[in-house]
DNA sequence: GAGCACTGC
């Protein structure tokens, strides 16, 4: 089945009748909005759409970026009446993909957003009884799932982006087609699931969804002419450099494959040639000619742009000025924000940055795209059970998507810093994130959501048998689990643990902080651990920033040091010089106070008495020891550490407060590989504490430490 | 004495 813009068909392909779109208003806005949704290639498609998909249990969506499917696919089942049993959910992996999607539908149903259209987002819940049509994160609707695993409010459910393959849009598929099979069991609702994904390799979408039909849409992608080098490249980073000044100083139009560009730094120029494959773009005068440049992390990405502003230095006069840009996640926001800014006149903006301006970002005027094929991602190895951070080769899939930020606006170019050779054997998908993570919050979620089977549960991409155990291994650990006729289910534990949005163990010591009377203090201890890290380390100024934070630091560990910078921007009232001054990043100690009111909220719901412990910071490193003792380690002999589950040697890592401290016994919140394999956020507890937090643990570890 | 891709509840 295909269906194109021009193939379509007004209105009408079924045997009720579409009903039209409201009139254009007076206001110019409202025009423009109308006419530009008019314009779209997916609307001479919409009634053949309409009909196919209100006779579909499932359907799968393949449209290119610019199609218009996420905004107007959920506005035509609306007014195909498909919304009036049950709203229509349409899930988006970002926050401000949700947010601005629902803003901008609810203006084009000239509506007042939280009304007809609205969205939710953790935080934030801008919807009301009126509305029909409701963005959300993924993740906010498997939370939804764990009260009501039936979805009973929605009639249709669109998982946006599906091709993404996040975590919790991996969980959802397996979600809504339970839930869709047991509403059809019931006799209840039915419940329309549309997959919508990006690129064409969909096979899998379909066979999962009982070989639902996928129908195509044409997009408004402008072509890219994609370049691969001669020759491998040894050094990305090297090739990178050279390819951006190449495209700087090359004069345009020059249509033959080969690149050799007289250059100062010709002995380091990098050959490419055009691949054959793809349509080769018109040479239209192009509206922008920035580069964007795919790199792996921000050392790399400082380091190349510190290289290029040196160079752009020493350019002949007749290349025009370069603005080079630095992009990747925790750059301070009003740095981010500079490349969306116009350059001024005349110059050439370079973009250097993560995969985050692969999804995340999209920057307009981007007329080239140098591609390293190289990512920084985490691996999850089945053998040691760990998960390590490493560079490695992006799929094809993702090489895709970063050439197709090239041709946003107009025809671009890619380059490759690799071979058509090379690119060939890169593999197909990246592997879903499912079967790369610790997978005990999934677990846990499914239990809540009394699936029967966690073991056989029926994911798209299934995790490996020992992934799976592994996480059941670590629920049962922490008290959330019991057999029920051979059938794992929650204990009230586990059920309560559920409620709350933390990795399992997190639930676990807020759970058991009120028997040790410290629940204030293990709420602002947990939601800064849940954040990215508050505290902000320069480099160049280290012996400012220790000095600094001298007055905060715990011989007790990171815990109560990080506990004691909380408690002073409290008491002076959430300071924004305050935090300048102590190198504490604002933004972040705000989203901590957030979180702790989320969490604490849950815990009044629950009844749990809150009380502080009054500076006895005793009972706070007990309940952490009574909670995290599967993740200790011990002081041996030769002053080393060593993990006492599998005696995985460790050690302390530099950020630590306890860095040159040599207590006998620690636990830790995350362990970090790289050269060697680092604890970080470390709290000083007794042995004994431990052995009385899990007698059998410990004793089976210690039979197994003497075999 | 070292380094942290990116999301999300």
């Amino acid at each position: 089945m295909l269906l194109t813009a021009g193939g379509g068909g007004g209105a009408g392909g079924g045997r009720r009748q579409t009903p039209p779109l409201a009139q254009p208003s007076a206001s110019p806005y409202r025009e423009a909005l109308e006419l530009q949704r008019r314009s779209l290639p997916i609307f001479r498609a919409r009634g053949q759409l309409l009909a196919q998909l209100r006779n579909l249990d499932n359907a799968v969506l393949i449209g290119e970026t610019g199609s218009g499917k996420t905004t107007q696919i959920p506005q035509y089942l609306y007014e195909g009446g498909i919304s009036r049993q049950g709203i229509i959910a349409v899930t988006q992996p970002r926050r401000v993909a949700a947010i601005s999607l629902a803003t901008r539908v609810s203006d084009e149903k000239r509506t007042e957003l939280g009304k007809l259209v609205g969205y939710t987002v953790r935080f934030e819940d801008v919807t009301s009884e009126d509305t029909r049509i409701k963005f959300l994160t993924d993740g906010m609707l498997l939370r939804e799932a764990i009260s009501d695993s039936l979805l009973r409010k929605y009639s249709c459910v669109i998982l946006d982006e599906a091709h993404e393959r996040t975590i919790h849009t991996d969980v959802l598929f397996g979600v809504v087609k339970t839930a869709q099979k047991r509403r059809k069991e019931l006799g209840k609702l039915p419940l329309k699931v549309i997959v919508m994904s990006a690129t064409m390799d969909v096979d899998l979408f379909s066979q999962y969804f009982n070989g639902a039909p996928v129908l195509y849409l044409e997009g408004r992608q402008h072509p890219i002419q994609i370049f691969y080098t001669k020759q491998p490249q040894q050094d990305y980073l090297h090739a990178a450099l050279v390819s951006v000044f190449q495209i700087h100083q090359v004069s345009l139009g020059s249509d033959s494959g080969d690149q050799q560009v007289p250059l100062p730094l010709r002995q380091l120029t990098v050959s490419f040639q055009l691949s054959e494959t793809p349509a080769s773009g018109q040479q239209e005068a192009p509206s922008s000619q920035d580069i964007l440049v795919f790199l792996t992390g921000q050392e790399e990405i400082e380091a190349m742009s510190k290289t290029c502003r040196d160079i752009a230095k020493h350019l002949p006069d007749s290349c025009p000025p370069m603005l080079v840009l630095p992009l990747y996640a925790s750059l301070p926001y009003s740095q981010q924000l500079r490349v969306f800014q116009g350059a001024p006149k005349g110059y050439r903006k370079v973009i250097i940055s993560t995969n985050i301006a692969e999804t995340s970002i999209t920057i307009t005027g981007i007329k080239y795209v140098v591609d390293t094929g190289m990512v920084k991602a985490k691996k999850y190895n089945p053998d040691s059970g760990l998960e390590v951070l490493a560079v490695q080769r992006v799929s094809k899939t993702q090489a895709w998507q970063r050439t197709g930020r090239a041709g946003r606006e107009d025809s671009g170019i890619c380059y490759r810093l690799y071979t058509e050779d090379e690119f060939e054997k890169f593999e197909k998908m990246t592997v879903p994130e499912i079967q790369r993570c610790n997978l005990a919050s999934v677990i846990l979620q499914l239990l809540a959501m009394r699936v029967p089977n966690v073991l056989t549960f029926d994911f798209m991409s299934k995790p490996s048998p020992d992934h799976v155990e592994a996480a059941v291994a670590h629920l049962d650990l922490l008290g959330a689990l019991e057999h029920e006729d051979g059938r794992l289910t929650l204990t009230p534990t586990g059920r309560k643990m559920a409620a709350f949005p933390l990795e399992p163990k997190f639930a676990k010591t807020i759970l058991l902080s009120s028997k040790f009377h410290c629940t204030e203090e293990i709420l602002t201890i947990v939601s800064l651990l849940s954040v990215d890290s508050v505290l902000y380390n320069p480099p160049a100024r280290r012996d400012e920033v220790q000095s600094v934070r001298k007055k905060f630091i715990s011989s007790e560990g990171d815990h109560i040091t990080l506990l004691n910078i909380y408690r002073t921007f409290k008491n002076l009232g959430g300071n924004k010089d305050w935090c300048k001054e102590n190198f504490v990043n604002s933004k972040n100690m705000l989203l901590v106070a957030e979180v702790r009111a989320q969490l604490r909220d849950i815990c009044l719901k629950m009844s749990m008495p809150i009380v502080s412990s009054r500076g006895d910071m005793e009972s706070v490193r007990r309940c952490l020891a009574h909670s995290l003792f599967m993740s200790t380690a011990e002081l041996q002999t030769d002053g080393t550490y060593a993990t006492t589950d599998t005696h995985q040697p460790v050690a302390i890592h530099p950020s630590s407060v306890l860095f040159h401290c040599k207590p006998a016994c620690v636990v830790y919140t995350s362990l970090l590989y790289t050269n060697k394999c680092y604890m970080r956020d470390l709290c000083v507890v007794d042995a004994e504490w431990l052995y009385e937090a899990a007698p059998d643990y410990f004793r089976k570890k210690l039979r197994t430490a003497r075999n």
